[in-house]
DNA sequence: TAGACATTTGACCATCTGGTCAAACTCACG
DNA sequence: CGTGAGTTTGACCAGATGGTCAAATGTCTA
């Protein structure tokens, strides 16, 4: 976050997050070349001007969008449970997962969309907060897999497999909802996901 | 594809095939948005208004690649034998889009490019060739499981896994690259997809 | 090799886009 | 209610971008 919270007035604050909102539907429908500042003024309600009083450029609002997103995008892994029952909390974070891909397909599109292109603004953030976070999680898959609580897999493969399978639905929601129908885009899916990942991990003694 | 490949010449073959080319490189790293023709002009070589004797638009460029690499991306699933051996028909095609993500990882991104974005240029495509494609598709996987030769599952679920799971390495290369280090990026990526596929699809008399 | 046709290009244009600025307006508060 | 700070806006600008065109150049064949 580059701004402190505190010390912005009212209408500094609702407007910020207005815009920033708004921001989020325009740029992870269009990425960040496809999106314009008037689409993005337009969607929030204000004249272009006046966004612009508010953020720097339209690279501020992306920057800010990110960096503030980043962080209740990687909250579920944070909170994996090295003291937990290891399957359960892998199924916990796959399930939460997927259920950020249902409620939250906005942010999950955002992040890809960046990716995609080779995230040239998020090169940082990947190889020093993701990277770091990554690292840990991989030692306390290790850990369960040493004391045969796991199945030995390649553990950062693992996570690739669980972003990859839940991101999935919301990135390429498009294709998912036209080759589902006339089922639901998501119907079946945690069945799917929790049958795959209790027959691959569950150790076999 | 809009024109038949009889009846042009030589330098019309010549320069629409550098064009593509050039327009893959472009279009797959930033968008179709992203991408402009002076782009796709300088890395092909020609002046722009040269390119744009040869398509009348960025977006005939654009759809002209769709359109033309759409079938070889397709191509793996067509291979799909109903008659072979269930499982190792599907360890097979996961085997083929993983090499893909590694030899082709151009189109990879196109394709997810345009998918994050809601397809507007495809959408077409998407109901009917593929859909048609998958939906045979799929009538083979549950034979395969009525048949007892394959453990059930959603087969639409399980076709989009092996979608993700594979394509997640092109498209997500530099993230996937970042978090690997100092391991290649596909280092122990098909041991990971085969023991999945099998342990789960393997049916369980 | 001349003429017909294909190819290439420099100059140009209209529109879009990110961003600026001075002036006008609103608001909180002494 | 007056004043200074905070907020909003219409008008504007420079550069980027998709696309056009007439003229120049190259290629092929009768």
């Amino acid at each position: 976050m580059t701004t402190s919270e505190t010390s912005l007035t009212r209408i500094q604050k609702r407007n910020r997050a207005t815009i920033l909102n708004a921001a989020l539907d325009v740029f992870s429908q269009n990425g960040f070349r496809g999106a314009t500042v008037d689409q993005i003024a337009k969607a929030s309600g204000l004249s272009k001007p006046n966004l612009l009083y508010y953020f720097p450029s339209k690279e501020a609002i992306f920057t800010a969008l990110l960096s503030q997103l980043l962080d209740s995008w990687l909250a579920p892994l944070r909170d994996l449970n090295p003291d937990g029952e290891p399957l359960e909390e892998i199924l916990k974070y796959a399930h939460r997962k997927l259920e950020m891909s249902r409620e939250m397909p906005r942010e999950s599109r955002l992040f890809a969309n960046e990716l995609v292109q080779g995230a040239p603004r998020m090169a940082d953030q990947l190889s020093t907060d993701l990277r770091g976070l990554v690292d840990s999680t991989i030692v306390i898959f290790e850990t369960w897999m040493a004391e045969g609580k796991l199945a030995p897999v390649h553990p950062r493969h693992l996570l690739f497999s669980i972003w990859s399978l839940t991101q999935h639905y919301a990135d390429f929601d498009v294709q998912v909802r036209t080759l589902m129908e006339p089922e639901g885009p998501m119907d079946g899916a945690w069945e799917f996901l929790e049958n795959l990942y209790r027959k691959m991990l569950t150790p076999t003694p």
